[in-house]
DNA sequence: CAATAGATCATCT
DNA sequence: GATGATCTATTGC
């Protein structure tokens, strides 16, 4: 797809955002994640997979103890970035979810590549495969240029990082998982996959 | 193939 | 001071 393709599809509203987080991750799969970085770089890609996290209700998610410092957006508006920095090295990003005071969100696990390719090449050298430029948290993040220094708290209905909408394919079908890699409430059904994509994580 | 170790630091106890 | 919503390289079958 081209940039002006990708830029020419409208934001996501703030109310789509404004519903419980297990179902905001379900409707945010097949849409696209834009950021656009001066007039005309833009890198995109479209979200394949997506976890949901329930906040005070919920043991795996940072939400779970409180307020704190670093889950402060998390308890704020919704359609904005939680951008947080796991194991020392890699940038994740989440969407908030739900109304304010409502801390769910909706952590974006992998992408299908659609623009800027060769930017994310660049910063994601050591992926060989378009495969493997996006498909996982911290792959994603690295491809597309999000940090949590530059991104926490963004506003992605109307910012340079922008969440824009994007039908399914036809005969698409959404799976459903437990979530990975976390160790309280694994076996609750929170993922959310295009099925048999080659672009998700494993 | 699968299993595992190492990298590296913000965040919370 | 311990612990991660991870990724990569390496080892061993």
């Amino acid at each position: 797809m081209s940039a002006d393709e990708i830029l020419a599809l409208p934001p996501l509203a703030r109310e789509f955002y404004l519903r419980p987080a297990a179902e905001v991750a379900r409707d945010l799969i097949g849409h696209a994640i834009v950021h656009r970085e001066g007039r005309r770089r833009v890198t995109a890609g479209r979200i394949v997979e997506a976890e949901a996290y329930l906040g005070l209700a919920d043991a795996a998610a940072h939400a779970y103890r409180g307020l704190t410092a670093r889950t402060r957006v998390l308890f704020g508006p919704p359609g904005h970035a939680y951008v947080y920095i796991i194991y020392g090295m890699y940038d994740c990003l989440n969407l908030v979810a739900e109304p304010e005071g409502s801390p769910g969100c909706v952590l974006i696990r992998a992408l299908e590549p659609l623009a800027g390719l060769d930017a994310m090449r660049i910063r994601r050298a050591k992926a060989r495969r378009v495969e493997d430029l996006c498909s996982g948290p911290g792959r994603l993040t690295a491809a597309l240029g999000v940090t949590k220094v530059r991104h926490y708290g963004a506003d992605v209905v109307s910012g340079a990082l922008s969440v824009r909408r994007l039908p399914l394919d036809d005969g698409e079908e959404i799976a459903v998982t437990p979530r990975i890699g976390i160790k309280d409430n694994i076996d609750w059904p929170l993922r959310f996959v295009v099925a048999g994509s080659p672009f998700a994580s494993r």
